[in-house]
DNA sequence: TAGATTGTTAATCGATTAACAATC
DNA sequence: TAGATTGTTAATCGATTAACAATC
């Protein structure tokens, strides 16, 4: 009975989450696996698997109350208090990723980006402070940081990685392109924008 | 003999042909698969197998020659012409990525970007040309375009999508955190960054 | 040759799917 | 009850790893 959510398992369902709370917003009150499915491109099984990992309980005939699933979800994936997340790479990348997540998650929110361009440091930017990075551990500390994202080019990733780890940090989102050396026990991310269009192309040619 | 690359095979490749271009800048010649293995993050046996799939073969002793396993890996990779890349809805994302691609990729370029906002239309941003959407069946036509970046809000991706299918889209990035619906053979790549920092957060926590 | 690395097979592992009993 | 859907087990599928023979 492998209860613990894996990787691909935890994407999913943080996919749900979102699909239902857009249901939830039009007043849509339960779901059907298959229905859940579609949206979420997944099979029907894969769904009714995943809510007895979520631990929450459907009714045969009358599906899965959207609201009480959501709450449900969120008991998985949330910390327990709002959640505290830092940036390092305030360039192009770092600026839209700023912007895409002000406002967007209740529960996770930027709450400190680093630079080392000092015309950056000690401004806001999308509703989050900007720091030099040599405040790092310091700032971590005082804001319970365990979450961070690295938006820095491929050949400053792996020095920035190890300033992270030794900050305190346990969850890393990285979208430079390497393949991170981490401790164990330390989880990271991968987000390869050029990798994920290559395949794209490459699959839309040969299928 | 699954020669055929899968899905995750065809990932990690694209990142071994990065780390070699690095190789190649440093003038390192020949690399063992142990030493690819640890810079990509996998293991040494899983890189001979990915060897393989490219048809490249390594000597015992001496490893594999950098420069002609890039060359190898481009032949699997790459359409034998450059590639025309169209990117769809010109945000703070979109422009992000834009300007992330230009000129990193000699394969693969993004050469015309569609935004239904009529101020952006027509104007040239990080070396690509803007359009008004109605414009995409034409424009994909003119240059061949069979690969698709989607950077708009949810709501607008599915109808996008759409569009994109009949423009003659092939193959699709989508950044917007929906399951879109596609007719058999169109491939879709989903890069989802809210399910990947959630992943980063929850992981970080609970190991 | 001896040593190190590659190519390749067989075993393992995990995730997905199919099938069906249980339930409202 | 009949019908539809859920919960859960067993079977399938694919990807990864371990092991070893082949090679320079």
């Amino acid at each position: 009975m492998p209860l613990l959510a894996s990787d691909k398992t935890v994407g999913r369902i943080s996919l749900y989450r979102r699909l239902l709370s857009n249901l939830l917003q039009e007043k849509v009150q339960s779901v059907f696996s298959h229905q859940l499915a579609e949206a979420a491109g997944v099979s029907a099984t894969q769904v009714r698997r995943d809510m007895m990992v979520v631990g929450y309980n459907g009714i045969p005939t009358k599906g899965y109350d959207v609201e009480s699933l959501i709450e449900s979800i969120g008991q998985l994936l949330d910390a327990p208090d709002q959640e505290a997340v830092a940036l390092v790479g305030v360039g192009n990348l770092g600026l839209a990723i700023l912007s895409y997540f002000d406002g967007r998650s209740p529960n996770l929110k930027i709450t400190a980006a680093f630079d080392n361009d000092p015309d950056k440091a000690d401004h806001v930017i999308s509703g989050c402070r900007c720091y030099a990075t040599r405040q790092m551990a310091e700032v971590f500390a005082e804001s319970g940081i365990a979450t961070a994202i690295i938006t820095v080019p491929a050949e400053q990733a792996q020095d920035v990685c190890d300033l992270l780890v030794d900050a305190g940090a346990k969850g890393i989102l990285n979208f430079a392109p390497v393949g991170l050396r981490v401790p164990a026990h330390i989880h990271v991310e991968n987000v390869d924008m050029t990798t994920s269009l290559e395949k794209a192309a490459y699959f839309g040619r040969c299928p």
